[in-house]
Order: C-alpha cells, then sequence, then structure tokens
DNA sequence: TTTTATGCAAACCATTTGCATCGGG
DNA sequence: CCCGATGCAAATGGTTTGCATAAAA
C-alpha cells in the first residue's frame, strides 16, 4: 500500500508529465490514478470500471482506456500479459520488485524478488545497446505435491 | 531450423499425445504441425492462416486455433505476451533457449542467452515448491544512441 | 475562444461457439 | 456406426473509434 506521500509524489508526477506532454489535467483521470494508487496488486481495466461505478461520478470506458493509456506511456503502470484474452496492469513501482511465478492451472500468483537477476540484466543491456527501461521474469510451473 | 530427425520427433511425440489424450488423429492437425515446424520464430493465428491458404487444401479458422490449443497443452508451443491485441506463440524448444529484449518503440524483439539465469530459477522454484515448466524473460529498452 | 477530453454507442477484430456435416477409430 | 472434429458463419467480449457535447486552458 502506498503511503500519503508517495501518492502526493506521484500525483504529481502524472500532472507535471501531463503539462509536459500537452495533455490536459482533467479531474477524471486524478480520479482513475487514484484508484490505482489504492491497488494493491494486479487490476484490469474491468476491475477499476467495476469500482469506479461505487464512486460520487461515472467515468466511461472510453476515458478509462484513455487514462491507462497515457499512465502506461508515462511509465505509472505496466502491461502484464498473463492471461490470453484481458490484459492486466500494475503499478510500475510495484513490478519493478518483483518477479513473477505462475502456479497452474488455475494460474494463481506468487511473487518474488532475487538480486541475481539485476546484474544479469545489465550486463545484456550493456552487450545490446539497450537503455534499460523495465524487465519481467516469469516463471511457470506446477505446485510440488510432496513435503 | 528443425531438421528432419527433429521434426519426426516431434511429429511422433504429437501422435502420441493425441492418442494419449483421446483426440483424433486427423491430417488438418499435423498439417498445421508441419507448418509450425517450418517456423524460425513467432508466429500468430493469422500469420499460419495465411501461409495456410498457400497450402493443397483449406483448414479453417476454428480448427487452426482448436489445434493450437492442443500444441499449447500438449507443450510444442507456448504463448508470448508481448503484444496487447493478438497472441504470440512459438515453438517451446526454441523459446527455452533464449529470453526476449523488447527494442521501443515498434517492439522489435532481440533474443538473447544468459547462463546465469537457470540457477537462479532452480534456486526460486526450490524456494517455492514449484515444479519447474518454463519460464520468460522479457527486458524493455530503447536503443542507446550513442557508439 | 479554441481545442482537447468525455460519454455514449457503434465499430472493430481476435477468438470462440453453434450447428450441420464429415470422417477417424 | 458413433462420436469427436471440421467448416462456416454468427456470436462474444475486450478494446477502439466517431461524433456531439462539455470543459480545460
Amino acid at each position: 500500500m502506498m503511503n500519503q506521500k508517495e501518492k502526493e509524489a506521484m500525483t504529481l508526477g502524472f500532472s507535471e508529465w501531463l503539462q509536459k506532454t500537452g495533455h490536459r489535467k482533467t479531474p477524471e483521470r486524478f480520479a482513475i490514478l487514484t484508484l490505482i494508487m489504492e491497488e494493491s496488486g494486479h487490476f484490469t481495466p474491468e476491475t477499476l470500471y467495476s469500482k469506479m461505478k461505487n464512486r460520487p461520478y461515472h467515468i466511461s470506458r472510453a476515458t478509462l482506456y484513455n487514462t491507462i493509456r497515457l499512465l502506461l506511456e508515462c511509465g505509472i503502470i505496466i502491461r502484464h500479459q498473463i492471461h490470453s484474452q484481458q490484459n492486466t496492469y500494475e503499478r510500475a513501482t510495484l513490478a519493478a520488485n518483483h518477479g513473477h511465478i505462475i502456479n497452474l492451472p488455475g494460474e494463481e500468483i506468487i511473487e518474488f524478488n532475487h538480486p541475481g537477476l539485476q546484474p544479469i540484466i545489465e550486463e545484456l543491456c550493456n552487450l545490446h545497446s539497450i537503455q534499460y527501461s523495465r524487465h519481467a521474469l516469469y516463471i511457470w510451473g506446477y505446485p510440488k505435491k510432496d513435503v
């Protein structure tokens, strides 16, 4: 969960990014950002939309998808591609800290963290002359039946 | 590219899997497998479908999607999650050997290989009691402008 | 006042499904 | 023969788009 200070910093960052890139600062956009800052894990456009319905004012799917695109562009959220039919998103600051183990069947997700990964990624980026942006490690497997 | 021997082994494996799981061995299924064995990288249902059109007989989208599902189930192909709108696939044997660097903008894909990754994955699987099935490491970044 | 964003509904498009027919076992 | 598989076309459902209206700047 984000604390108040982090939320303010993120809101300010979004506001500045909107300004810098020539987008308007509409209340809908900040309402969606607020909702996303309350998410503790993965979410989809549909889960956001249904949560939106319980809020003071309604926001359309068009605006929701539009805002999700902006939040992707400015790097506040990232898109996971775990399910084939529906896009899943996560705040980038959350996602940066862990990989995903996808536990079949049912695709239950375990998040993990491993310090050895970062040096490998840096090495690969140097090798291929890539300016690192982000990464994702997914591991698929089945629960072990033994103890 | 797969050599003849590998192709025969894969075809046999698919055939046995179909038998074992109670599915019929239709010519359409083997025709699609044959096409996939000629792919040297990523493919989508649509790229397969259009290649199919140049073949002796036509295969419907329904059958194509049905067969892709079977090939996923038996582990011959895996699904990548790079593009948001269309599923991308690859032969599992190919995918096992490399990770993917997604070079923005345009999502050009560089494949890579790093020996340090495997021990990390094994460690994580042991820690979480996971029977390893497969993994995927994606790195997003931009081309470096300097030399 | 200008121009971008919103909301609604319709359009899109990859994928799935229903159903009549075909054909593997 | 029987029942699963195919082909076609229609349905589905997540996402995008067109357009009239609203509201940021």
